[in-house]
DNA sequence: CCCTGATTCGC
DNA sequence: GCGAATCAGG
């Protein structure tokens, strides 16, 4: 019973050190990637480390591909940078192969859900709705003109699940759409997550800028 | 511009 | 093994 262990000698990777990665780094990091968390996160989270770092670990430990088992992931590019000093290509064999002999018993498959709306393939259910109830003060809409339907109808969807966040509240990256009357209680922001760039989420991007098209001029 | 992961290669 | 730099895509 020699052994001192003064304040957990070990695993003590408090800030400031190299930073390696722990048992326990890696444990966390295994666990927010098959969560599905970015590397920016996880390494946000770790601290110590920058997203490139968290990336490189996820690949020297094999757990690249958040996809399961039969997923073939989208062949990576190798863009092979020709280097000056090489002379020629190595004829070798070198079939680039993916042995991933890996087969995660655990839950597998990300948690993520993409909805694309095409010009065509428009799955629009209820987008009966162009009209405004009560005579709310239309927000910064462009006019009353046609907005696609499609667009309508999802930022009804979305308003449904918007953060419903007060101006204090509002950041660079909250959707800053705003819903109600200024005037009531009933007032407030979407602040759902914005399209890069842009002040809104995806779907008030949609109805803010319109293309400028569409625009029928029915004058009547 | 913001973000994502993938890859390369010097250390 | 590590991760900055770079690449490629959204």
């Amino acid at each position: 019973m020699a052994w001192r262990d003064p304040e957990g000698y070990l695993a003590r990777e408090t800030e400031g050190s190299h930073m390696s990665w722990t048992d326990e780094r890696v444990e966390t990091l295994k666990k927010m990637w098959g969560d599905g968390q970015s590397a920016s996160q996880i390494a946000k989270e770790l601290g110590g480390v920058t997203r490139n770092a968290v990336i490189g670990k996820v690949h020297r430990l094999g757990l690249s591909n958040r996809a399961g088992t039969g997923a073939a992931a989208p062949a990576a590019k190798p863009a092979p940078k020709e280097k000056p000093a090489e002379t020629a290509e190595a004829p070798s064999a070198k079939p680039v192969s993916k042995p991933a002999p890996k087969a995660k018993p655990s839950m597998a498959v990300a948690i993520k859900e993409e909805l694309e709306l095409d010009e065509n393939g428009i799955p629009i259910s209820a987008a009966r709705r162009a009209i405004i109830p009560a005579g709310q003060p239309l927000p910064p809409q462009p006019s009353a003109n046609e907005i696609s339907p499609e667009a309508l109808a999802k930022v009804n969807e979305v308003e449904k699940t918007a953060k419903r966040l007060t101006l204090m509240e509002l950041t660079e990256k909250t959707c800053k759409w705003p819903v109600g009357d200024p005037a009531t209680e009933d007032f407030w922001f979407c602040g759902l997550p914005v399209q890069q760039g842009k002040p809104y989420c995806e779907a008030h991007v949609g109805v803010a800028f319109q293309p400028m098209s569409a625009r029928r001029d029915r004058r009547r």
